[in-house]
RNA sequence: GCCGAUGUGGCGGAAUAGGCAGACGCAAGGGACUUAAAAUCCCUCGAUGGCGACAUCGUAUCGGUUCGAGUCCGAUCAUCGGCACCA
């Protein structure tokens, strides 16, 4: 076959009759699948895209022979700090490099013969598109979701700009290499902690795989305990710890607090300021990671003040110490070295005592440090007292005498939505001197990103620097007033995008409430598993959002959700312009198709897995094709019209089986192993062709069911297939073959038979024989192996075995 | 470090609910057809031993549960993804 010309026939054939066109009367059939959209790098496509995209492809195609209405839209995700960064390089500016990508990517899908709906296209840049990212940050601000409060950045002293954690890896700028510090800064961010119970609790009704599932359990990582207020002695201040194990609260030699927390600065001595104030510097130079790391070295440093244990009374000194993270918990934590590894270390390294106040079970092993549940010791009234119980009663006690109280604690934290970036959607806030912040009213939106900014780093957002952007007059007052300078988070734009497509034309809303609630949710999500935590979290949490602002009808975005795994290069790295070893499809392509391409990568790699690229089996694929052309060729020879014989009834059981699996591969994402299918019914036709003298009719439908089966994964082959088959036009109008069961069923099944769960002999019964029946026939095919042992037990596995223990 | 995965022939990878390990394909070797080549077709193809029908071993390593473990449990090692400003 010549693939060009087919690709540029059928590509064009589907065009004109816009076969995809998504039909808005058939929603009540709609499915929606959507793959995650793409980031526009400067790159071409690599192996990589058409990893993600020609598969999902093939599901999308699979679903519309089935039936449905299938919606499959593709947008761009093209905000982002690479297009800035190359500006910065180039001068070129990003909205005309973004703009180019765009381009040549779309042109590069087409390709891949995608059956996407490009009249939805959305791209995030665009004021139609962010003009409605800053409506939904207004409502956020609205409901009390968004709010400002003070956080750190990493901050390059030397180029004096804030830097992303990417470009600050070990503590190093990646400009200059200088060492990164720490910066406070003034941000917006959004109260995602809100959802935490529902983000977790409604993680149980999702078709999500199972680790994305227990990724994000871990990741909102609810903990059950109780918070305990420590007085300061001779001071009014008091710190708040957080704890899941208050019945070792006896045991507390210590207070730590982060080097960030507010507190240090009041309860710091004199004496030991200097030592303080150095200890955070240092502190504001290590990574989160490095700090969380339980190898580490402890360190820490006295600020000279005591604590009081509110259960006893005892005076504990308060240190500062960086394994202590401000942004989890209360920022301060009650050192219990006995019962706690870490505590454990970092008492015994500074010096601090270590006191048991909980007992293992008799014949337990509880030297210290004893971290288990046990029995209270050397801890008053509570002595005798289980953990579990402890716990509990402590906390009541406390809570009596306002001294705590029982608390959920998350790991997870309101999400930091403000970027000191050029590139971005403009926050719709304007800071008013009389007013305070003050959103942008929903009628002035979009709040335009100027084009005409120097966005070399030099210490402020780059939009500060452009005064006809800044100033303003405030909406409430009507006084001179300043806009936000800094932009908002990429994965802002990222988190409602789905609700966008079907109505992305939508000039007076980000959406029609009625239509959106018919399209949504999305019933297939298909993107990579990096994003389990994150994107997937943000974007379900807007969801919830828009059902309680009275916008959705619906809860969860995305039913069903399938990771592709992640295509590497020939040497097993990751796929990178630095690393030279990006695969590059155009070779292949030009000398064997798109579809031949498309087909091995199903072929040649679980999805789900991915793995490093390797051709080798592109040209088998090819062959494969050549193998199906000439089995359509061979239905015009001459048949006859007779009963089915035993290789007709045969050839009829493979076709119904392949029908069967491959249904049920695509179902289930296992392209490689539908390929294999397909692979072997064709082997089974040539096996019938070449041992049969006068090929059945039947021949023609088994050949007619392949190139249907075939559509999904070779979609211009197969058209020009059908088409040479004299069908009409489009293959992906008939409908998915369907497996007749009756045609399936054999007569006869071979068992293995094993004596001592060791293989020993076959044996064939009827399909349909008894227990009984099937042990009677596995002790005769083996009773000279077994001579005259007693045989002592038999284990029948219909189906498949016979074990015989002897 | 923490959270989540993964580990099967020379290679990519199969193996529903614990039941014949290695489907399908690549590479390799042998053969047929051909003046020859290409294309196509057929055979062999985990390791070791044996002329041989066969036997023993074998799914990262060590241990456990079970009539039976690639699959379940425990420990170890290695690799990969994420860790909140790459997206």
């Amino acid at each position: 076959m010549d693939f060009k010309q087919i690709e540029e026939k059928w590509q064009k054939k589907w065009a004109e009759t816009k076969l995809y066109k998504f039909d808005r009367d058939r929603v009540d059939k709609k499915y929606y699948c959507l793959e995650m959209f793409s980031y526009p790098s400067g790159a071409k496509l690599h192996a990589g895209h058409w990893y993600n995209y020609g598969p999902a492809d093939t599901f999308a195609r699979f679903k519309r022979m089935q039936g449905y209405e299938v919606f499959q839209p593709m947008g761009f995700d093209a905000f982002g700090l690479p297009a800035e960064n190359y500006a910065i390089k180039t001068g070129i500016h990003p909205e005309d490099s973004t703009l180019k990508n765009i381009a040549t990517m779309e042109a590069q899908l087409k390709r891949i013969g995608a059956t996407y709906d490009w009249d939805y296209e959305i791209k995030t840049c665009l004021p139609d598109y962010y003009k409605w990212t800053q409506w939904m940050f207004l409502q956020l601000f609205k409901h009390g979701l968004a709010y400002q409060k003070e956080a750190p950045v990493n901050w390059c002293p030397s180029c004096n700009t804030v830097l992303a954690n990417e470009q600050a890896q070990g503590g190093v700028c990646d400009r200059c290499g200088s060492t990164v510090t720490h910066k406070n800064l003034t941000q917006w961010f959004f109260k995602i902690t809100a959802y935490a119970d529902e983000l977790l609790d409604g993680l149980d009704k999702l078709d999500w795989p199972e680790k994305t599932k227990l990724m994000q359990k871990n990741w909102i990582g609810r903990s059950y305990g109780g918070e305990i207020v420590f007085d300061v002695k001779g001071s009014e201040e008091k710190i708040r710890v957080f704890t899941t194990r208050a019945d070792t609260v006896f045991g507390v030699t210590y207070v730590v607090l982060a080097p960030e927390s507010p507190l240090v600065d009041r309860l710091t001595t004199p004496a030991q300021k200097e030592a303080v104030e150095a200890y955070r510097k240092k502190a504001a130079e290590a990574t989160e990671i490095d700090r969380m790391s339980s190898t580490r070295e402890k360190t820490g440093v006295p600020t000279g003040s005591f604590a009081i244990n509110p259960v006893n009374g005892r005076e504990v000194p308060i240190l500062v110490a960086d394994y202590v993270i401000a942004s989890y918990g209360t920022g301060a934590v009650m050192g219990v070295a006995a019962h706690d590894e870490r505590d454990y270390v970092f008492a015994s390294k500074l010096g601090l005592p270590i006191e048991r106040v909980i007992k293992g079970e008799e014949g337990q092993d509880d030297t210290l440090p004893f971290t288990e549940y046990g029995t209270l010791v050397n801890s008053g009234e509570f002595d005798g007292l289980k953990s579990e119980d402890a716990k509990l009663a402590i906390l009541k006690k406390l809570e009596s005498e306002g001294k705590g109280c029982l608390k959920t604690n998350y790991r997870l934290r309101d999400w930091l939505v403000s970027r000191q970036r050029y590139w971005g959607a403009p926050i719709p806030v304007i800071h008013c001197e009389h007013c305070g912040a003050v959103p942008v009213p929903e009628k002035d939106l979009p709040v335009l990103l100027p084009k005409n900014v120097n966005f070399t780093p030099n210490g402020e957002s780059p939009l500060k620097k452009c005064d006809e952007f800044m100033h303003t007059t405030c909406p409430v007052c009507g006084r001179p007033a300043l806009r936000d300078a800094d932009t908002l988070d990429t994965f802002v734009c990222s988190s409602w995008y789905y609700l966008r497509y079907p109505d992305s034309k939508n000039a007076d809303a980000p959406f029609d409430s009625e239509w959106i609630n018919k399209m949504l949710p999305v019933d297939k999500y298909i993107g990579g598993a990096e994003h389990a935590c994150m994107h997937l979290l943000y974007a379900r949490f807007f969801t919830k959002v828009l059902r309680d602002l009275g916008y959705l009808n619906f809860d969860e975005p995305f039913l069903s959700l399938v990771h592709q795994g992640t295509i590497l290069g020939p040497d097993g790295n990751k796929m990178s312009k630095s690393k030279g070893n990006v695969v590059s499809p155009d070779d292949s392509i030009q000398k064997y198709g798109a579809d031949a391409f498309r087909l091995y990568l199903m072929f040649g790699f679980n999805y789900v897995e991915g793995g490093p690229w390797n051709d080798s089996g592109l040209e088998a694929i090819s062959r494969f094709i050549d193998r199906v052309e000439r089995l359509v060729k061979k239905c015009f020879e001459n048949f006859v019209s007779a009963p089915f014989g035993k290789a007709e009834k045969e050839l009829n059981r493979v076709r119904h089986l392949t029908i069967k699996s491959v249904t049920n591969d695509l179902e289930h994402f296992s392209f490689n192993t539908a390929v294999a299918r397909l692979m072997e019914f064709v082997n089974a036709i040539y096996a019938y062709d070449s041992s049969v003298p006068q090929k059945n009719a039947m021949f023609k439908d088994c050949v007619r069911d392949l190139v249907l089966l075939l559509a999904p994964f070779a979609p211009h082959c197969a058209e020009e297939l059908w088409e040479m088959l004299g069908e009409k036009y489009s293959v992906f109008n008939a409908p998915y073959p369907v497996c007749d069961e009756k045609a399936t069923v054999l007569d006869e099944v071979e068992l293995a038979v094993q004596i001592n769960s060791k293989m020993r002999a076959k044996v064939t019964v009827p399909t349909d024989a008894d227990s009984a029946a099937i042990e009677a026939a596995a002790v005769d095919a083996v009773k000279d192996m077994l001579g005259d042992k007693p045989v002592k037990k038999v284990i029948v596995v219909k189906g498949r075995l016979v074990n015989i223990i002897a």
